[in-house]
DNA sequence: CGGAATCTTGACTATTTTATCAGGTATTGT
DNA sequence: ACAATACCTGATAAAATAGTCAAGATTCCG
């Protein structure tokens, strides 16, 4: 069970840009720095995050990488979203071994509401969370998520 | 966000034992039928699961597999856990990209947190599930599983 | 005993995911 | 205009994961 590291590393170059108090753009050079990745790497991860109409683009000199709207506005689950899938057993369900074209289970899984019910609490938890919650020290943030989600 | 498909198909494949009720062991070919995978990777989730002490085999003819222990007593979280990682965000703190050693965010990293409570809630969800809970019909389980958990 | 049924193992191949590279295109400042 | 800066794109290499194959070991039964 994991989440890809294009999820993980994106949602790191994202909040870059949302820690990044200046007027100025960001280039994918300094992100590269601060996140130690190459800067291609990073490249791609943005064009991803730009496709996804969460961050934009501005080209030439002085130009990089600034945030499409405020960072209260861009949950971590539409990050995390636009990076890969986010539903745990959702692919599964889908992609079958060899023999038949659909799941086995098809009818009757009860394996399904495993997945369903975590994947509920997994999206509301991701959605709730923006930006802005998560650009506080980590001592303040994990008291606020454990006042307001346990 | 994932789960490997080993953890899928091996849940599936130690339900079909539990599922079983009859005295005899289940050998690896009527598993791999009912479950539509080949028998080769269903032996080969079933030696993992064995590693983890959650079947046991039984050789010759006539042999196959039964479950180490009553089905009520094998949590879901187990045999998830044996089949591969279930948390969240573990590997990617430890796997760093090219340029240094140790996590760029060692000291403060306001998405640990994130994770954290991810984890925590699903492990404690996948721990109270076990094989018997899941060895009901789709819809009463879902309902169980509401009833209890949200 | 001898052979059929069944598990056991480890090496191998294929597929997907990660990450890098290199060459191209757009924009800006002078 | 033009050179510097920085984004853009598609091909390719590397690593991890998924899945297959083949030969071996153990047990049962007649």
């Amino acid at each position: 069970m994991k989440i890809s590291s294009m999820q993980e590393y994106g949602l790191r170059c994202i909040l870059c840009l949302a820690a990044h108090k200046c007027d100025t753009p960001m280039t994918v050079r300094e992100i590269a720095e601060k996140e130690c990745l190459t800067t291609d790497y990073v490249e791609k991860i943005l064009v991803t995050l730009r496709h996804a109409g969460l961050v934009k683009s501005i080209r030439g000199v002085n130009g990089g990488y600034v945030l499409e709207m405020p960072s209260k506005e861009i949950s971590v689950a539409k990050v995390l979203e636009s990076l890969g899938p986010v539903e745990l057993g959702k692919s599964i369900c889908k992609r079958f071994s060899g023999e038949t074209d659909k799941c086995v289970h098809q009818g009757n899984c009860s394996i399904r509401p495993v997945w369903g019910v975590l994947n509920q609490f997994i999206y509301k938890f991701l959605s709730r969370l923006n930006l802005e919650n998560l650009n506080q020290s980590e001592n303040e943030l994990k008291a606020e998520i454990e006042r307001q989600c346990i």
